[in-house]
DNA sequence: GCATGATGTAGACGCTGTCAACACTCGATC
DNA sequence: GATCGAGTGTTGACAGCGTCTACATCATGC
């Protein structure tokens, strides 16, 4: 056989699949997202990628299990980046991350957030997620425990700071409504996000 | 011929697709959408609903476009039910109006958001939003020239006062983020509302 | 060195969106 | 009032999709 013939094992599959994935979110949208396109990008037969995952929906939730993951990983590293021990400065932090790694990774950030794919989330997704969630309430409790907004009710201040980060990204994301900003172009990414969050976790 | 025989014309076909398809991505989520089951659910033939809207973007699009406006008329109603010239009024009670109307609407406001809707916008869709932004804006930059957040940039503070309520909105509505907020459930959705919103724009 | 499970292929099925050709109906125009 | 045309609905077809089953190939442990 020549030596650069196409293996009958394609070697990394799944890897493979979830990476085209996440690019063809990202380039074409979700709803361009098929089984057989994404086989005939890696060269394999159309039914391959149904041997790593039971069908569509179990695609998608491991794509969204694994965006969770990563953005739960870089909260915690802006947050253990700051050296600080103050639950404010490293909250702040961690809305910083948050809205960093969503801007950098829109595909895996709109992957998580999609309606249809919350719908059919698995325990390992709905795990992956609540290592997320669990982390930011930890130190809203302690923010709010050294007197921050110590008025507020718990349930209230936690809806208030997940929604600045996870709405603002929204936002800036959507290429309908980013636009929409007045001058939103003259800023910065990084200025934009460290300007937004000092406005929900101000140091 | 029978009295209640079929007709021929159906009547309001348009309307009722749009309505059906509403009813569908709340119940089922719209992925589940597709225009044969529209067709049969409404006892027309699988092609009908292409004499109204050219695709199934479409006739998305058209569903977003009739969102956007209702959200637009939703939260300028509430400013209006103030009674007030005070911007930060008329802002707070545009706040929890956006995001009441969010949680009463739960299909529109998911597809006015969806990715794959706003991909295909056309010029109504755009249209329909931006008078919806248009509106919010004015108030923000009234509420700014009135002494609020006076040192802050105005992209910034529009990004941070829309962030809130689209973010929250997106939380509650999600139903596995809206469990992660630590005892959300002993709030009524009134007061949650009135509280968040509060943190944003103060009375 | 061979059995066995993992991985990839080939073909089929019913479903979908969309198009073209045809049928019916209503309202404007003569 | 007949006719004609635009609007609306139907029928049939097509390719593409997700998914299933049966089969082929490989890699590994005994």
């Amino acid at each position: 056989m020549s030596a650069t013939a196409t293996p009958y094992h394609h070697g990394n599959l799944p890897a493979d699949i979830l990476e085209r994935a996440a690019e063809i979110i990202d380039t074409e949208g979700l709803d361009a997202l098929t089984l057989r396109g994404i086989a005939r990008d890696l060269g394999v037969s159309h039914a391959a990628p149904n041997r790593h995952f039971k069908n569509k929906a179990a695609l998608l939730a491991a794509l969204a299990t694994d965006g969770w993951l990563k953005v739960a990983e870089a909260t915690l590293t802006a947050a253990d980046a700051t050296g600080s021990d103050d639950p404010a400065v490293r909250l702040n932090a961690m809305g910083r991350g948050f809205l960093s790694w969503a801007l950098d990774n829109r595909a895996l950030f709109r992957t998580i957030l999609h309606p249809d794919v919350t719908r059919f989330a698995d325990d390992k997704l709905k795990d992956a997620m609540q290592d997320f969630t669990a982390g930011v309430r930890v130190e809203i409790e302690a923010a709010q425990a050294q007197g921050r907004h110590a008025d507020v009710a718990l349930p209230i201040l936690s809806l208030y700071t997940n929604a600045v980060p996870f709405g603002a990204a929204m936002l800036l994301i959507n290429p309908l409504l980013s636009v929409e900003q007045p001058n939103i172009e003259a800023y910065d990414e990084e200025r934009l996000i460290e300007e937004v969050i000092n406005l929900v976790v101000p140091l």
